[in-house]
Formats: structure tokens, sequence, C-alpha cells
DNA sequence: TAAACACATGAACAAATATTGATATGTTTA
DNA sequence: TAAACATATCAATATTTGTTCATGTGTTTA
């Protein structure tokens, strides 16, 4: 059972796009800082040690991709993991990138 | 339980890399058509519509990141995904793209 | 309202990357 | 060995993409 499916041209270049959004360090670094629970975009920054230009462009793609999603609280918006399933994945990646060397 | 553990900057980078590989359309293609069962460079590119040099190239990436492994069978050399662990991360990212929109 | 603060956006540039075409390497058959 | 076949590699090109700097938008406080 749970037979194999190949997906469709279309579905693979979604996919992709979602995968080339997490292959970039600093993407996942912005993924990762946000995953236990919702940071400003200043904190982002600051913790990060990167622009706050630079963090405000990838958010939106990570939002575009709804990897992400921000609500506003007086002057700042944080950010935070769309749901659980994009956390869940990226857990689970984070867990493989460690026990590597099988073979 | 199941403390959610944030990477390194340099764990970061090296999952960074496996992402960006699957990040591509042709590449992902090639990986999902060779999920079932081994097959050779010359199947998969008249079987997706691809030169036999971009195959050979983008099989040399999947390669180098332990994502694929060939076996030569007299002429031909055959592929497959290098582990289950591949495959079933593959599959797994699959479903999840079909099942979208929550909220 | 004006100034200050937090974030978003647009243009421009440099670096990375997918693709192509030609050629090389390695394996088999005559 | 030579020719044919299957795959790999090299060099070059065109596109994509991450980053920066300057500016714009929206919210709060004086």
């Amino acid at each position: 059972m749970s037979k194999i499916t190949i997906p469709s041209q279309l579905d693979t270049t979604i996919l992709a796009e979602t995968f080339k959004l997490l292959g970039d360090p600093t993407r996942l670094r912005i993924l990762f800082f946000c995953l236990e629970h919702p940071r400003s975009v200043g904190d982002i920054a600051a913790s990060l040690d990167l622009s706050q230009s630079l963090v405000s462009h990838h958010l939106r793609l990570l939002r575009g991709a709804r990897l992400v999603r921000g609500n506003r609280q007086a002057k700042q918006i944080f950010y935070e993991l769309a749901d659980k399933h994009v956390s869940d994945m990226l857990v689970d990646m984070a867990h493989h990138v460690c026990e590597d060397g099988d073979d």
C-alpha cells in the first residue's frame, strides 16, 4: 500500500518552488529562528546579523509561498511558521542532516 | 518531548544545499522518475524529453549529494535513489504539495 | 500634525546556476 | 583494433537570484 504517485509536471514545478525557497541558508536561518515562537522583523535582523531590508525581502518570498505568516502587534510585525505542516517538515529535515552517512 | 533543535549556521548551510538541489523542476522530475525502479540515463532523457547532456549534469549533482546512486549494467548506467531515506522524503513532500489550502 | 519608529518595496548589481553544443571517456561488438 | 553505443565532461551563454542602498508606507507618540 501507499502507492507511489509521480507528480505531474506542474506539481513538480510547484514542489520545486517550495524546495527552492528552502534552499537558501539565510531563509532557512530565518525559518528556524521563528520556529519556537513568533519573532519581529527587527529581532530577526539583529539576532541573525542581517540587514532589515534583506530580512523583509526574504519574508516576502516566504509569505508568498505560505511558509510563514505575520501579524502586526503595534509597530512591530511578528512572523511565525505558517502551520504545523511546515514546522514538522523543517524539524524532520534538520534531523536528517544530523544523522548522515549510511553506506 | 522532541525538543526543537535549531541547527548551527554550518548545518543550516548543509541543509540548504540539499534543498537547493531539490529546488529545480528538472532534477525533481528525474528523481521521481527513478523513484519506482532504476532508470538508465538514456531512458531518463528520452522519457522526460531532456538532452542527454543535461541529464548527466544533473545526475552528477545528485550523485555528489548522495541523493542518487548508479550502477553500470553493460553499456548503460542505471540510477536509483540513494536510500529509503531520500525516497520517503520525496514521497512525503509530494503528498504535501497535493493537500494544499488549510486556512 | 509632525517626528520617530518599524517594516516594505524598487532599482541595480554581482554571483550562482541551468542549459546547450561539442568533445572526451569507457564499454561492447564486429 | 576499429566502429558503434552510452554516458561524462568542458567551455560558453543566458537566466535566475541574493544582496545592497535608497526610498516609500503605515503606525505610534509628542
